[in-house]
DNA sequence: CACTTGACCTGTCCGC
DNA sequence: TGCGGACAGGTCAAGT
């Protein structure tokens, strides 16, 4: 999915685009995309207001005017776009969007307001949701109990990010910066990204790397993305932002999908491996395993 | 308990 | 061109 720049884009993008809208109608011919999307709940949304959007970790929030909170999560391959009424189209133009006409046949939600402007919810995959919870409850939703620190916290310390890895010992430093309970909103292509920046080979395990090398990582975690938010994220297949345009972070990647390539480091050639049952980018001369 | 693997889905790409 | 298999940005449940 999305990982934490794509989902904070689209946060971003929804802000400015459907604060202060009133809902008139909601359908969904998803069960699994939407579960508690019965007439009934439809029937409760209408007339509700978007008050805010929010993000923690790779979970978007959109908090009602009724006290309950839309909570969604876009996983692999889940879009957020808004439509304005003059348009049934993505606002991207064809060179720089991957939406087309809306609503497509991965539409999985509708969301129409009250000005005749719609936010669809798209889903390739089924992998992503849509649920409706008391805001006062999202706190208390598993996830939101057990996902670890934001990075980009400006409190957040290179000390508490150590810590943190220092409970997993025995697995690869792949798995565990994957792991949303050690640190929130890091996936694939950051884990990549970061990992090349601070030279740590993906599969060594967490108690093989020093405290330095922990240090490293914080900073390249932050760095990488802090650019892809610049970015307006990462387009590898199917993200999009809140007005169907990709992020350009890919331009600037160092080692995610440019097997075959050069490291940018050192010249020598990008290859592909598998750690943490994920696929992996890695220079083998600048990452070492021992 | 810590850790790894398979499942969830649809679509695309690559080799035969 | 067709077919089978591997793989794709994430996260759980079920296994070891």
């Amino acid at each position: 999915m999305p990982e934490l720049p794509e989902v904070e884009t689209v946060k971003r993008g929804l802000l400015k685009l459907i604060v202060g809208r009133k809902i008139v109608a909601v359908k969904s011919d998803n069960p699994k995309s939407f579960p508690n999307s019965s007439n009934d709940i439809a029937a409760f949304l209408i007339d509700s207001k978007i008050i805010d959007v929010r993000r923690r970790a790779k979970v978007l929030m959109i908090d009602l005017s009724t006290n309950y909170t839309l909570v969604i999560h876009l996983k692999m391959t889940g879009q957020l776009v808004f439509v304005d009424s003059t348009s049934r189209f993505g606002a991207g133009h064809p060179n720089d969007s991957l939406v087309g006409n809306l609503p497509d046949k991965s539409t999985r939600v509708i969301i129409t307001f009250s000005d005749e402007s719609h936010l669809f919810f798209n889903d390739q995959r089924k992998f992503g949701w849509v649920r409706l919870i008391p805001t006062a409850e999202v706190p208390n939703l598993p996830f939101m109990l057990k996902v670890g620190p934001e990075p980009l916290e400006p409190d957040f310390t290179a000390k508490q990010f150590i810590a943190r890895f220092k409970k997993r010992p025995r697995t690869s430093i792949k798995a565990a910066i994957l792991d949303q309970s050690v640190i929130a909103g890091v996936g694939n292509i950051y884990a990549d990204e970061s990992l090349w920046g601070a030279k740590i080979h993906p599969a060594r395990k967490v108690e093989s790397v020093t405290d330095a090398e922990l240090t490293e990582l914080y900073s390249q975690v932050r760095y990488v993305m802090n650019l892809s938010i610049e970015k307006g994220g990462s387009t590898n297949r199917n993200y999009v932002n809140a007005e169907g345009k990709k992020g350009s972070y890919m331009d600037f990647a160092r080692v995610f999908r440019r097997e075959g390539l050069q490291c940018p480091r050192c010249g020598d050639e990008i290859v592909k491996i598998r750690v943490a049952g994920r696929g992996t980018h890695i220079c083998l001369t600048c990452q070492l395993l021992e």
